[in-house]
DNA sequence: GTCTATAATGCGATAGAC
DNA sequence: GTCTATCGCATTATAGAC
């Protein structure tokens, strides 16, 4: 579900191929390396037929990564529809794995560029993002043993999907191996109270 | 020890404030976000003083952070000098917390900053200090979840350096957290073979 | 909806005076 | 060793024709 409301959202032909282009060259030079001239370049029109589009850069970034973000609410979603604390935490990091993994080249960049760390600061769906995933992973009450070790959490899957002698592990294997230290991590010992 | 060779290093009394500047700016805006501008305007002077001590940004940054590089360097040879590999992971592993903590505001920055990035391609001692670490504590002829392991803990590290949740945590709480996960982490069951 | 043309800005870097 | 002045370039963004 996760209808946008409030920002009309509608993506016409153009707009897809303009998607398209965005989200490959973003994985490959990561967000601020990729020019608007660089994405016009690629398929083929000029700048302003991209500033048609959308009014910024920022704006441009925000269309093209929203999809993620409406995955992730909706992966918040069914941890929260979820009744136990572990069945909770269990469901968010089943679906966050597989999310990132599928996406790993756009979210190694992502996760890292200063333009997303911009765009924290000014989007509310990305504030509210990055702290409910914090709150459902953390629990009620956390103390700073378990608030550390979530966002230590989150901060370390970004490197394996980044570094060079992890880069050529298929999915499958990756998935399961973060899937694994995951667990070791978020549904262990005494953290487990709420 | 760590001597530089081959890449004389005269810090004189100007070069002295220029190097406090950017690094305290560094840490506020980023590597990438920090103009010689801003650098030249802080210390009271115009752009082209900060160009008579360094001839491109790239090798002020290089300048700026070679202090850090070298106490890696000190930690990864006081790591080697010990024989068992439990001793070296956490020998390496205490120094490497230690220092993060103490320049936190530094480390967030460079760990995921553009400018970073391409220091690692071009500059051989940061090429070199990364492999070298992954090497030591991933250990002999590592499978894949070693080598996962170590890649999600140096990563990992960034989170709760950075992190509002975890900021306003003082330097030994902070240590002690981090040095529990980095035991936890690589100081555990079978991998210890070596 | 896409174009040409250009504005406005900020950047890293250089030349040459003092 | 620090300055003024400026170059050359890339960027985001706008205005207006088709």
């Amino acid at each position: 579900m996760t209808t946008t409301v409030g920002e009309p959202r509608p993506v016409g032909p153009g707009r897809q191929r303009l998607h398209e282009a965005a989200l490959r060259l973003f994985a490959e030079h990561g967000i601020s390396g990729t020019s608007l001239q660089m994405i016009a370049d690629d398929i083929g029109v000029t700048k302003a037929a991209v500033y048609y589009h959308y009014k910024t850069k920022d704006e441009l970034v925000i269309g093209v990564v929203a999809p993620f973000i409406d995955r992730v609410f909706a992966i918040l979603e069914a941890g929260q529809a979820r009744r136990g604390r572990r069945g909770q935490i269990e469901t968010v990091l089943e679906g966050l794995v597989d999310l990132i993994v599928e996406a790993r080249k756009l979210y190694v960049v992502a996760a890292i560029d200063p333009v997303i760390a911009h765009l924290h600061e000014i989007h509310p769906r990305m504030r509210e993002i990055a702290a409910r995933m914090q709150d459902l992973l953390a629990g009620p009450d956390p103390d700073d043993e378990r608030r550390v070790a979530v966002v230590f959490f989150l901060s370390g899957l970004v490197g394996p999907l980044g570094d060079e002698s992890c880069r050529d592990m298929d999915d499958d294997t990756l998935r399961g191996l973060l899937l694994d230290i995951g667990r070791r991590f978020l549904l262990q010992r005494k953290a487990m109270r709420g």
